[in-house]
DNA sequence: GTTTAGATCAACT
DNA sequence: GTTGATCTAAACG
């Protein structure tokens, strides 16, 4: 039976791959960011991620993990990593991230931050510095020109932390929030004006 | 029914 | 002054 399947879907290895994506280097449109601060979205689990129902939109992150998922907010874009196990629309949000190639670049697309550490602090203003947008849905992470994301060495995990997610108003307590302890580039924590007590059941 | 564009406003710099 | 897994309404199919 579908429901007896349903219920046996694995769980949060999610969390366990933002963790891995700290440290990682994403490069988008001639701008490298290693990534400093990731949330994690559960799928079709999680009643704040996207892929909670299920619609061709939603759809990549049910495919294969490592593509990009992007979506619009308040004129900015946010972009997401699908991860797998397929079948469970699992994808981790990229918050922020310390600009270490194309420097020159990211400060043109970003005018407005004050200072370096600036540039890609924030999910809006990280995709902004790497030139992100909906025409890099769906790219291939591993080989892709555009957009890709290199491999590296994972941070140390006593020097990760962990937290609330930023800004969600369903399931706010969730603490599925990474970021490396005491990094500059990390984003400051808000929580969602009508985030009410969410029970958060099973997450 | 789903998806996109535009906007609000509290918390941040 | 800047930002954002929100919110609503218009534009799809």
């Amino acid at each position: 039976m579908e429901s007896l399947v349903l219920a046996m879907v694995s769980e949060p290895s999610v969390s366990a791959d933002a963790r891995a994506l700290l440290g990682t280097v994403l490069v988008g449109h001639g701008v490298s960011a290693r990534i400093t601060e990731v949330e994690a979205y559960g799928g079709r689990d999680d009643p704040a991620s996207h892929a909670y129902t299920r619609t061709p939109r939603s759809e990549i992150m049910y495919g294969p993990a490592g593509r990009l998922y992007v979506y619009r907010i308040h004129g900015h874009f946010c972009a997401n990593v699908v991860t797998g196990p397929r079948e469970q629309g699992s994808a981790v949000l990229i918050r922020a991230g310390e600009i270490v190639d194309g420097l020159d670049l990211a400060r043109l697309r970003r005018p407005t931050a004050k200072a370096d550490r600036f540039l890609g602090r924030g999910p809006g203003n990280l995709t902004r510095a790497l030139g992100i947008s909906m025409d890099d849905l769906d790219s291939d992470l591993d080989d892709g020109t555009p957009v890709c994301l290199l491999r590296s060495r994972p941070v140390a995990r006593r020097s990760v932390s962990a937290g609330p997610r930023v800004g969600v108003r369903l399931a706010a307590d969730v603490r599925w929030r990474f970021w490396i302890s005491d990094d500059p580039t990390v984003s400051a924590y808000r929580r969602h004006e009508r985030a009410g007590a969410s029970p958060a059941k099973g997450l």
